[in-house]
RNA sequence: GCGGGAGUAGUUCAGUUGGUUAGAACGUCGGCCUGUCACGCCGAAGGUCGCGGGUUCAAGUCCCGUCUCUCGCGCCA
């Protein structure tokens, strides 16, 4: 007989009534009646409950046992009489008639409950991370990613990819988030960084002649965290594929993404969450920053953006508040709410109300009704404006139109911003839905306002549409690239591109942002050379792990689909990291410290 | 770096206009209970009200500072 269990507590049916077996677990909970007890030991695989009564005189020493204490229960499965058989339990038809008992670890007072769903603060949860590990909630994510992960690599390997590492002490790029640093000991003053993402690696891989590359990649961005963004570190499904185009991307990603959350949609969700059918919808950047007035746009909300400027510019609408702002180049963006004529104005006073927190003058908006426009700026808009309006928005009697004036983009974003708060306060989302779409052709450059020149908007790797010609020729404000990202519901999932493989097309697209070719050989001399001895075409992209995960889990934060996350200052409270080091290993690596580290 | 919210028993929270000995639930400990499965019933212990200062006859409550947690903004090629 093993010493610790010959079946698991998940395992025991009606099958095995009679048979004597050892189960180990944790205990979960006990239901002491005296001469009666109940004790429910746990595993990984289930919960098994076990009986014991006076009969035994191994009694007072179970009923003595805390809860989440190991121990080992040898005994007799039996059938448990009709009326008390639990259908909530998978092992519910029978119980362990306790012959032997041994405790194998003692468990003190639990900081926080584990066979209860209640909530615990976060810091507790974060410093006892084990123990939250062990509650159903936590523990059922975790084997979900686990699942989730082990998909993906099926389906990648079946669509012809292949896994490859790559390092993790590396070089800092100098482009994108902060790196985190790791100082050399070889080599004094020179410090190591860690990838944000293996992105010169898997180009290189596809020079180095490999076709299709994927790896569950980690990636490490010293950056400030949000809900959907752990600080630190995270997982990207990282892929690339060589003689390609951005269709061919496209063609490759999304059965695996479609398939993977196909395969988990019914993960806590009854029934089964719905998916964009695949190919996913395309929404050029500019149309998405139009349309929804962001790149990551939620498309389960209904409401548009329409752009309304050339109303307002009317001679007969005498709205001022709007008409500066347009002087000054900026914008009217609306959203049509339907229906909500007869909301009671403390709905539209708690909109308004939102709108001046994130910093604008208000929300204004006018009614739509049988008789005309109300609203606090309706009486600057005339009938015959009104009238355009309504045939811009197609707003119907009974409906409301929301307005946001400013320049852009802020004014974009803003009108975004507003589109998701109408519909959340409306509750018009489609429920119990996944909807995925494909944000494309983002602007090559953009205006670097703080240092007031041209600069790379994503990934100077990628390539310019209109290669070298539109390097040469068109306004680079104008110039798009192949670059791209998949969102769903709201959440950006990856990013990609076609590369630029061109050594030409590169100094060039480096030398309108400001960088010289010494800049760019001192930079990214590896991959330059590389270019130069014979490079295939090539694009990819990276979905966040952790964000599908997140998805599938129905999880508001992303620290709940991770094992053992950092906390909002990227402090592990379990582990005491970040921390000091003894002076001696400073001194090895040539390092000394300017100021001495806060208090811990 | 900036803004919002929170910090009271082991845990989650309540605590009125500043006024008696700071409460509840769960957990813990003790007692009773032979069919429970969130078992039930009775009882008890458990508090530097985050920390420091101030106002006041009197502060969990008001003011100032500070620390911690969290959400958002900046940031995130």
């Amino acid at each position: 007989m093993h010493p610790y269990r010959t079946h698991t507590c998940g395992q025991l049916r009606a099958g095995h009534i009679g048979q004597h077996v050892t189960l180990s677990g944790w205990v979960h909970r006990k239901r002491d009646h005296g001469s009666l007890l109940f004790i429910d030991v746990r595993d990984h695989y289930g919960i098994t409950q076990c009986v014991i009564d006076r009969e035994s005189p191994l009694l007072p020493q179970v009923e003595s046992i805390k809860n989440e204490s190991v121990v080992t229960v040898v005994g007799k499965v039996v059938r448990r009489p009709d009326e008390t058989q639990n259908s909530k339990l998978a092992t519910g038809e029978i119980e362990i008639e306790i012959e032997k008992f041994s405790v194998i670890s003692a468990a003190d007072p639990l900081p926080l409950q584990v066979n209860a769903d209640a909530p615990v603060g976060e810091d507790i949860r974060l410093r006892y991370r084990f123990l939250d590990l062990r509650r159903e909630r936590l523990h059922e994510n975790m084997m979900l990613r686990s699942q989730v992960i082990a998909s993906i690599r099926r389906r990648m390997i079946d669509q012809g990819f292949m896994e490859y590492q790559t390092p993790i002490l590396t070089s800092s790029s100098p482009e994108g988030a902060r790196d985190f640093l790791v100082p050399s000991r070889l080599h004094p003053g020179k410090f190591y960084a860690l990838p944000q993402a293996p992105q010169q690696f898997k180009q290189l891989l596809m020079i180095a002649g490999f076709d299709r590359y994927f790896q569950i990649a980690p990636c490490f961005r010293d950056e400030d965290s949000r809900a959907d963004r752990s600080p630190g570190e995270f997982y990207q499904l990282d892929f690339e594929m060589s003689y390609v185009t951005q269709e061919d991307v496209f063609a490759a990603i999304e059965p695996v993404l479609h398939g993977v959350f196909h395969e988990f949609a019914g993960f806590r969700r009854q029934p089964p969450a719905a998916i964009t059918p695949a190919p996913f919808v395309r929404i050029p950047y500019d149309e998405a920053m139009l349309t929804y007035g962001s790149d990551k746009p939620d498309l389960r909300n209904p409401l548009v953006i329409v752009d309304v400027t050339d109303v307002f510019k009317r001679a007969d609408v005498e709205f001022k508040a709007f008409k500066q702002v347009i002087e000054q180049g900026g914008v009217v963006r609306c959203i049509r709410a339907p229906k909500v004529g007869d909301k009671p104005r403390s709905f539209f006073d708690k909109l308004n109300d939102w709108a001046r927190e994130q910093g604008a003058p208000g929300l204004g908006y006018i009614v739509f009704e049988a008789d005309g426009g109300k609203g606090p700026i309706a009486k600057f808009v005339p009938e015959a404006a009104q009238h355009e309006l309504r045939k811009l928005t197609k707003a119907e009697a009974g409906d409301a139109v929301f307005f946001v004036c400013d320049k852009l983009p802020a004014g974009a974003k803003m009108a975004g911003a507003a589109r998701n708060k109408i519909g959340q306060e409306m509750d018009v989302y489609e429920k119990n839905i996944f909807k995925f779409c494909w944000i494309t052709d983002f602007p090559f450059y953009e205006w670097d306002e703080e240092r007031k020149k041209i600069d790379f908007s994503h990934n100077p790797f990628s390539m310019p549409q209109g290669g070298l010609e539109a390097l040469l020729t068109k306004d680079p404000l104008s110039i798009k690239a192949y670059q791209y990202d998949i969102v769903c519901n709201g959440v950006e999932l990856s990013s990609g591109a076609i590369r630029n493989h061109s050594p030409e097309i590169m100094y060039k697209a480096f030398e309108i942002a400001g960088y010289s070719a010494a800049d760019l050989e001192s930079r990214f001399g590896g991959l330059l050379s590389a270019f130069k001895l014979g490079a295939p075409p090539h694009g990819g992209s990276a979905p966040g792990i952790d964000r599908i995960v997140m998805l599938l889990a129905d999880e508001p934060n992303i620290r709940e689909v991770v094992a053992f996350p950092l906390n909002q200052q990227a402090e592990d409270m379990m582990m005491q990291a970040p921390n000091t080091v003894p002076p001696e290993r400073l001194r090895e690596l040539n390092i000394q410290l300017k100021t001495s580290p806060q208090k811990g």
